[in-house]
RNA sequence: GGUCCCAUCGACUAAUGGUUAGGUCACCACCCUUUCAAGGUGGCGGUACGGGUUCGAAUCCCGUUGGGACUACCA
């Protein structure tokens, strides 16, 4: 039997960042066994739907490159994949449950069951459906069922676990998991609106569109006895399942919003790549060697194994997705610095600043060894595009009596240096420097704070060479024009915008 | 509270009874160096605890402790 895996969230929001993790080995599954990636949205819940998941959900795993073999979209021929367009089939199962006498009907109020629970609360045991007190089949007969039904009563069916003996099932991750009946509540299957619960629904669709794997978050382990229940009650054989760890918060909760961003949409506009962030969430929870972090998608097709996948949660850290970032940021200007060059325009134009993609290329390449993402371009060299604005702390660590003096004198090296390139930049400051027995260091702090305004940066002669003779000219003056109110105001943090010249 | 799951450096992990317990991120130091990075070299740091089984245990078993998930007419 071919493979055939499922990706099934709830258009509840954006596409969480461990939604993208189970979809990823959903589909790294089903494309290593050339099998099948179903993408089917469970919205059985319609109060908390919210308009745009589908689309989030759809776009978040195209750009990640997880195109689903059938959906909502795609089609296939297991169809519908919207669990909403499914209720008469659920209706349907339902029924035929109550038929075999593996579910029953149940007409107790939100009110009541509350108020069960209260006093299995009060009493000290475990709150659980209570079959022989509440409102049911069994407690109001087969004749009182059916006047109640036929009179229009809101009911639900109930799945009727039987009260002796054990659910067995195997987890490929896992391994053999044993539940006692008399710990597994009668699950509501049909709510009273008509819809299915999730447990219903999500049992009866893997059967109906073949589902070979069932592959989801460890939060459904605690469920899966009922679901194993039902595929019993049907006669169908259950599917293979693969409980994955958690993705955690630095605190080891379960991935929250609380600690930061959880939507997939998120890193993309963080400008993270696909590839990084991809491979980033592969190797939380599974891992081929342990001695290798960088794999292309298709090297991650080619070694993905459930065998592999560990037990344990895993923290979600960003220091190690950004250092990965970077790894990829540093290929791309290797092998890609056009795409790049696109995605950056954007945001500076944003800012209303313009330049042509071969200056936008080369800043790129300048300083691409000091960010982790390519929108940090746009803080961090942002004088390559508009006139530097002067950090007032540096300035004072790097101005004294004589910095005016050599500043002028800096000037005209570069005046007249030519070529104007960095190289020829560097052997002519660096003889200055000889010359006038100065450190070559306080040339470069000076220039630097002139050219750039702030203490960190590209290196200097680079950044020189690409901003041209003029413009470097033209910023030394500014500085010079400048220093009086830099020195005026000592205390302020505020930056001072370079003079115009 | 109940049920279930889990447990190797701060984080991600490798080692499926025999290794000085390995790698990556982070951190520290040094090298390189005009700043900051990148890169290179080195370092710090771990089998939660207690019992077994075994010639030999991170690995198998039991217990303890700790953490997590679930416990809805939500998924």
């Amino acid at each position: 039997m071919s493979v055939r895996v499922r990706f099934a969230p709830s258009p509840t929001g954006y596409l969480h960042i461990g939604g993208l993790r189970t979809a990823l080995y959903n589909f790294l599954f089903a494309r290593h066994h050339g099998g099948r990636f179903v993408l089917r949205i469970e919205d059985t819940d319609r109060t908390r739907y919210v308009p745009g998941s589908v689309e989030d959900i759809l776009a978040s795993l195209r750009w990640a490159g997880l195109e689903p073999d059938e959906s909502p979209v795609h089609g296939g021929q297991y169809g519908p994949y919207v669990q909403s367009e499914r209720t008469e089939i659920y209706r349907h199962h339902a029924a035929m449950l109550v038929e075999r006498g593996m579910a029953y009907y149940a007409f107790d109020t939100p009110d009541e069951l509350e108020r069960m629970r209260q006093r299995q609360q009060a009493a000290g045991i475990a709150p659980r459906y209570d079959r022989s007190a509440m409102r049911n089949q069994f407690t109001l007969g087969e004749d009182e069922t059916a006047r109640l039904l036929a009179a229009g009563q809101p009911a639900t069916i109930r799945l009727k676990v039987p009260l002796h003996g054990d659910v067995k099932f195997h987890d490929a991750i896992r391994g053999a998991i044993v539940v006692p009946y008399k710990d597994i509540d009668d699950q509501v299957l049909l709510k009273s609106d008509g819809f299915p619960t999730y447990h219903l629904a999500n049992v009866v669709d893997d059967h109906l569109m073949a589902i070979t794997h069932v592959i989801r978050g460890e939060e459904w382990l605690p469920s899966t006895p009922k679901h194993v229940l039902l595929y019993e009650a049907f006669g169908w054989t259950p599917p293979q399942f693969a409980h994955l760890p958690l993705l955690l918060n630095p605190d080891r909760s379960k991935l929250s919003k609380r600690h930061g961003d959880v939507a997939v949409r998120d890193y993309i506009a963080k400008g993270y790549f696909p590839e990084a962030l991809v491979n980033f969430i592969a190797l939380l929870g599974w891992n081929p060697s342990g001695d290798r972090e960088l794999y292309t998608l298709d090297e991650l097709i080619e070694a993905f194994s459930l065998e592999d996948v560990n037990k344990a949660g895993a923290v979600f850290d960003l220091a190690k997705l950004d250092w990965m970032n970077a790894q990829y940021l540093h290929r791309r200007v290797q092998t890609d610095l056009g795409s790049l060059i696109q995605q950056l325009r954007p945001l500076l134009s944003e800012r209303g600043w313009n330049a042509s993609d071969d200056y936008i290329g080369r800043v790129i390449v300048l300083v691409h060894e000091r960010i982790h993402r390519l929108p940090e371009v746009v803080e961090f060299a942002d004088y390559m595009f508009v006139p530097p604005r002067y950090d007032e702390e540096f300035f004072r660590t790097v101005w004294d009596d004589q910095s005016e003096t050599l500043l002028r004198n800096l000037s005209s090296v570069i005046e007249t240096t030519d070529p104007f390139t960095a190289e020829e930049l560097h052997r002519r400051l660096n003889q200055f420097a000889a010359e006038k027995s100065i450190p070559f260091r306080r040339i470069g702090n000076l220039l630097r704070l002139a050219v750039t305004g702030k203490r960190v940066g590209a290196g200097m002669m680079d950044t020189i060479a690409l901003l041209g003779k003029d413009e470097t000219l033209r910023r030394i003056a500014s500085l010079l024009s400048s220093v009086a109110t830099l020195q005026g105001s000592p205390a302020s943090d505020s930056d001072v915008e370079a003079q115009p010249s």
